[in-house]
DNA sequence: CGCTAGCTTGATCTCACTCAATAGCAGTGG
DNA sequence: CCACTGCTATTGAGTGAGATCAAGCTAGCG
């Protein structure tokens, strides 16, 4: 089952295993791809969405100097080009940050979807929706968090969405980005982004080495990123989890 | 015919007569509000989604300082909320920049298209899918580009997205809002956007006075602001006009 | 063992912010 | 008709966060 894990632990509710099995059986195949590996070039017609089952894609643009400037990050489970659905061509590059593996969903399928399957096709939506509005939150840090702060929001937004996938166990989680991707999400040098990462080391509100993320003190880092995760849809628990507030029991 | 400039001089064709008919039909009543009004606030359900008519619409995020940050602007023929009918409640407030004139769907409605146009709904989310695609592009500008490349690129978006629906001709057009507005979209200001005008105003390149943008180049806009219009998904002519470029003949 | 990629730290510079003051203009009320 | 108020635009001076430039360090790897 490889869709196991879209939409898990968000609002409105999970999949229901009739739905659960049309998207599976929408998979045409099974890919995986290299780090550094482009998968989907701005501009070039797609027949296909890729639904990131395994390691990490991103969303980039490139500058007129061929720079990379991260505008996304995708997380498994996230299908990282549905839009391209109903766009045709991506107006971004889909990247692979890590060795990734890919299921490959034919347009073809997500148009059968569509016409039986009124509501798996709402929650498809949906999915795209919260890009958008994790876009939204991303544009609104970037332009009035200084540094730091953004980067603890980062943090924070990462942590929840791998909870969501039980890809972060609240405290610490695997994030296989160098110094320099994290500058690239943040819009930071690779120097400026190391004198956050020390600062706040040395504040002892997280570390973030080899790979390896560790909140120290999520609550805190919350406050100073300005993150609050209302506008991931989670449901109500795992909303919970991601603020640093321990569950109800 | 309230709808009749959704989707207008978009890629992949406009609505076919009984679309619109359709979508003229989903439409349960038309409202105004004005200036300043909040039409939807942040995490408030909604169970109706707005289409703009007349004037512009904002997005905006407050800081904990209370302060607003614009995420988007929305123009004439643009179905503002319409992401609001698959997340059910939105992760930011609407507002009316100016007096606006909408057009009031209710989700009950757009559950009927879904159920039975399929090519109407893909288009509906193809309008929101643009919206995303101009986040990423505000996302990539706010992170790489400075002052004045950034209101470079602003002036050249939304002369696009209003040559599209008529209220731009291309060289001139009417935009009611504030340096401190501007300020608000581009991040930067008052102040600053004060001086990035008045440098446009001297290297000749446009002019922004009582609400009236005046393009004088067009073609040195963009590409100061390193404008490329393809994210916008227009057409053919309207993308060239967009890029100051003489529709072909 | 040398090479390369990533991490670390220091010094300097600059773009845009902040603070501050003034001017213009529309509306309002006495 | 004019004083008063508030909003927007404008310009100047000083400041600071983060960029740039530069150099050294560390660790994995062929």
């Amino acid at each position: 089952m490889y869709v196991e894990r879209v939409l898990l632990n968000r609002e409105g509710g999970e999949l229901s295993d009739k739905e659960r099995r049309v998207l599976e059986s929408a998979i045409d195949r099974i890919s995986t791809f290299d780090e550094g590996d482009i998968l989907v070039r701005q501009g070039a017609p797609v027949s296909t969405s890729t639904l990131l089952l395994e390691g990490f894609i991103t969303r980039h643009i490139d500058d007129p100097s061929g720079r990379r400037h991260l505008v996304a990050m995708h997380v498994p489970g996230d299908f990282v080009d549905l839009h391209g659905y109903a766009l045709k061509r991506l107006d971004h590059d889909l990247g692979a940050l890590t060795p990734v593996k890919v299921a490959v969903v034919p347009h073809a399928a997500l148009e059968q979807i569509q016409e039986e399957m009124v509501h798996l096709t709402r929650r498809l939506w949906f999915l795209t929706l919260l890009d958008a509005a994790i876009h939204r939150q991303r544009i609104y840090r970037q332009t009035s968090l200084n540094a730091t702060a953004r980067v603890c929001h980062f943090l924070c937004e990462t942590n929840a969405r791998l909870l969501a996938i039980g890809e972060s166990d609240g405290n610490s989680f695997r994030l296989p980005m160098t110094q320099g991707d994290l500058g690239e999400v943040c819009g930071l040098t690779n120097v400026h982004v190391n004198r956050v990462v020390r600062e706040l080391r040395e504040m002892q509100l997280c570390t973030f080495r080899a790979s390896i993320v560790e909140l120290h003190d999520l609550p805190a880092l919350a406050t100073l990123g300005q993150f609050d995760a209302h506008y991931l849809y989670l449901n109500g628990p795992t909303a919970r989890l991601a603020m640093g507030q321990a569950e109800k029991s």
